[in-house]
DNA sequence: AACAATAATAGGAACGATTACTGTTATTAT
DNA sequence: ATAATAACAGTAATCGTTCCTATTATTGTT
């Protein structure tokens, strides 16, 4: 099925864009919801469900947390989550090795890509 | 509060041991049921996040699927997710720089540690 | 071996994130 | 303007997990 214009999903992509800390679901309705008073927490969820499975966005999930967070960009980077306040934050990581080659050297299946996020503690629950 | 034997927990931890695929929650409960029979999924919930609190297992989370899965292998090593069965399987890694000292080259907190898990077609599902 | 203190249990209710359902509304091609 | 149907709001349902409570089992002490 085509899909077609909605305002919601633009208010729902434009907050996500305007935003680097990954909100959650409930955090994109509460704010979205001060434009469109009447949207409802289903149309959140479905209208993230459709960026994200065109690509537009990007799902995140960490094992600790289990609320899934999503991020407007798509492009490669890694993810750090403090263990403290639970902050999600870009991380750039250079110079690593082809992984998805090197696991595929002792695995008989077909790697075709994985995941990495790092835990610890942000600079601002550091300073307590 | 001190930890007391239980015949449960023993079953739960034995069980878990037997077996090398990383059983969620209620496969365990499925499994020990038929050895106790009046077990309730409450005690393999309360017993499988005792065992993980003091180190004996490990929980496992993956993005995609939202369900905990638990190891009693706690020596270092990976995982990968087959994407079209879902089983998941231990995998080595050799040669893997020092992701965290690394990563905290280019980051403002304390990086403690990190999780990796790789996604990808195994075997059996190649062959369909 | 009996006893007292309390950790662990079974069973079921409660919870929170997410999904599904349904009648109504908005978008889009004609 | 119209008709087809994607998207919506509102709400019920689902699912994994946690919480609660009266009862049972373990363990150190007589």
């Amino acid at each position: 099925m085509m899909m077609r214009y909605s305002r919601q999903r633009e208010a729902i992509l434009s907050f996500l864009v305007s935003r680097k800390d990954h909100p959650t679901a409930d955090v994109i309705y509460a704010h979205v919801k001060r434009e469109y008073p009447s949207i409802s927490l289903g149309t959140v969820y479905r209208n993230l469900a459709q960026l994200a499975d065109s690509g537009i966005i990007r799902r995140l999930s960490f094992g600790d947390a289990d609320t899934v967070h999503f991020d407007a960009d798509t492009s490669p980077h890694h993810h750090f989550v403090c263990s403290d306040c639970g902050r999600v934050m870009d991380l750039q990581l250079e110079g690593l090795p082809l992984l998805d080659e090197a696991a595929g050297r002792h695995f008989d299946g077909i790697i075709q890509g994985h995941t990495i996020y790092f835990h610890g503690l942000c600079r601002e629950c550091l300073q307590k």
